[in-house]
RNA sequence: UGGGGAGUGGGCUAACGGCAAGCCACCUGACUCUGGAUCAGGCGAUUGUAGGUUCGAAUCCUACCUCCCCAGCCA
């Protein structure tokens, strides 16, 4: 292959550059081995997607591995269902571990032996204090610490508490296991960190057999080491659990010490990322679940419409470093609508109906059209759509007294209807009360069937529209950016994130009509709405009786910004 | 106050002492039966600041500034 001439290679960053140094080198005998180690506490979110595309990607461009290994050493918040939307989660998003899933919780027996042996060695002991005197002896950042008064404990005693511990003789905080550092560290992970503590709780895996589990920092690098991984990388939040990652490592003498690399978690604008405040939101009842069509987690933009590709396109687009940003939703959108734009058969819906009633075609008289369903590529083929006397058109594309550039329709105007004919309206029927235009009066020409008129003049405006009769009524749920503010963590005055949530976030539209082909859409299946956007039929709360879509993402609308343009030099003028 | 990191157009990322590049966003124009897509072009960076080394600095050195992370028996 050659190299130097693909335009499709992923992008170098500084995590490839130190791999591919290790491989000049020989480190690891050339070996590549990475790891996603999600705790089960939670959903994935697209945060957890791009650590996902790095890890997997990154094993897969250098023919190594990657594991995808639970981290569940704590009892307390982790359960089996996590477990299980987790895997499903990765797996559409198109990775496969193989037969390489790994529990911390597996290493349990392993990791316990290695406390034994720090204990022998003089490198950690079972300190009696309580959670507020450890807090208190470890001192802060401008005080000193004090060595606990059980630093010194004799081997034999530690390692004949920790047995008791284990055999499950002492309430919960009455004793815990730490490593024997320097508690005088100015890296405050370092002050005799706590290893093994005792949680009465029942683990989803390993049943009540444990009554004392290893914290992260003590199980995390012994994993990574136990399934010979090379490159471990994690967060920047972690870069100060560096030394002691190495510090367990060095002082247990494993053979394998993998190389703990950290970058930057991904932030994107407009939504919030954080496990606690999206369980908030959730909680709060701001949105309707972790699979909200609103909600950054990947099961929420699967509901959504996004596709795979498409995030996984976006991770590689963002890049790795290890500087804190945060990426313009836009280019999420981008990614969709690039992948969407080739994939997406093209249907016509019509979101708000306006009734329109061609006067020179008799009633019960149907015509048919044939309409592609891809602009481009043949290969979707085509279906047959239904025009008849009573059709919908959307609202907001007649106006009574348009503006300049309109090119839709409006009293004694020409408009295309897509795939069919030439229309003009020729009248228009208002409510009397309230004035609002409730019917148009168009007349259609017979000659421009198909789209084209034959003398050959120039029609700009090309509409979606449905047969009144034969379409069908669907409801459509019309999603937007969660929050006002791209960041909305970035609170004036204390105020709660919360508070910057979009009020307009959801729209739902409960009588619009599409074209009948889409009788029987299935599940998250993916449609280009003509001139709207891409739309996928909701897998939650369609039936076959009614069709629920939900919008992924509009098409881009170069009118909108006409509008809004003109709008401002009318309000200046 | 101690420790660990990071600062490159509006956003993200590149450059590895030698012309600051790419993508998104934004703006033109062409084309179009989607005001979509596509194509062509454009705007926009004294590389956080101030010094220094060098023929030459985003890159090396010094000082400073700003932002992020750390005081869980969470991960």
């Amino acid at each position: 292959m050659n190299r130097d001439s693909t335009d499709t290679a992923a992008p170098s960053n500084f995590i490839k550059d130190i791999i591919e140094e290790d491989r000049k080198n020989n480190k690891n005998d050339g070996r590549v081995a990475t790891r996603f180690p999600p705790e089960p506490n939670g959903y994935l979110h697209i945060g957890h997607a791009k650590s996902i595309c790095l890890n997997f990607g990154i094993a897969s461009e250098y023919q190594g591995t990657c594991n995808l290994r639970f981290d569940d050493t704590n009892p307390t918040t982790e359960e089996v269902k996590y477990v299980e939307s987790i895997k499903s989660d990765i797996r559409w998003l198109g990775f496969d571990w193989g037969d390489r899933l790994y529990y911390a919780s597996d290493y349990f027996e392993k990791l316990y032996q290695y406390a034994v042996q720090l204990i022998k060695d003089g490198k950690a002991y079972v300190c009696s204090l309580s959670e507020d005197e450890i807090k208190d002896y470890r001192g802060d950042y401008y005080k000193k610490a004090r060595e606990s008064p059980y630093c010194s404990r004799p081997v034999d005693e530690s390692l004949e508490l920790l047995e008791r511990m284990r055999a499950g003789e002492f309430e919960e905080g009455a004793h815990v296991l730490r490593a024997k550092i320097d508690i005088n560290s100015p890296n405050m992970n370092m002050r005799d960190p706590i290893i093994y503590r005792i949680r009465k709780e029942r683990h989803h895996r390993t049943g009540d057999k444990w009554c004392i589990y290893p914290m992260y920092d003590f199980a995390h690098c012994l994993s990574d080491s136990l399934e010979g991984i090379t490159h471990s990388i994690c967060t920047l939040e972690f870069e100060d659990h560096r030394p002691l990652y190495d510090w367990f490592l060095d002082e247990l003498a494993v053979d394998c010490h993998p190389q703990q690399i950290e970058f930057a978690r991904l932030n994107l604008s407009y939504t919030v990322m954080s496990k606690r405040k999206l369980l908030e939101l959730v909680e709060q009842r701001h949105v309707s679940g972790w699979d909200d069509p609103r909600m950054p987690t990947v099961s929420g933009l699967r509901r959504r419409g996004y596709t795979p590709e498409s995030i996984r396109n976006f991770c590689e687009r963002i890049g790795v470093a290890k500087a804190d940003s945060m990426v313009d939703v836009a280019l999420l959108e981008y990614c969709l609508r690039e992948d969407l734009n080739e994939r997406a058969p093209r249907v016509m819906g019509v979101l708000r109906p306006l009734r329109v009633v061609i006067d020179n075609l008799p009633e019960g008289q149907v015509e048919e059209f044939d309409a592609p369903y891809h602009p481009t590529d043949p290969s979707f083929g085509s279906r047959k759509v239904p025009f008849s006397r009573v059709l919908y058109i959307e609202r907001e594309d007649f106006r009574e007294d348009p503006p300049g550039k309109w090119f839709r329709l409006a009293p004694g105007r020409e408009v295309r209807l897509r795939y069919a004919c030439i229309i003009k309206c020729v009248d228009v029927v208002k409510d009397e009360k309230t004035e609002e235009v409730v019917e148009l009066h168009c007349t259609w020409d017979p000659e421009s069937r198909g789209g084209n008129p034959p003398d050959g003049r120039k029609i700009k405006g090309t509409l979606h529209w449905v047969s009144a009769d034969h379409s069908l009524e669907a409801e459509v749920r019309l999603y937007d950016r969660l929050f006002t503010k791209a960041n909305p963590l970035e609170e004036k005055n204390g105020s709660d994130f919360t508070a910057q949530i979009n009020p307009e976030s959801l729209e739902i539209l409960k009588s619009c009509r599409v074209e009948p082909s889409l009788a029987g859409a299935k599940p998250e299946s993916k449609y280009q709405f003509e001139r709207l956007g891409y739309f996928c039929v909701d897998p939650v709360d369609s039936t076959g009786e009614r069709l629920v879509f939900n919008r992924t993402v509009p098409l881009r609308d170069t009118w909108a910004k006409i509008e809004k343009a003109q709008l401002e030099a009318d309000r200046r003028k």
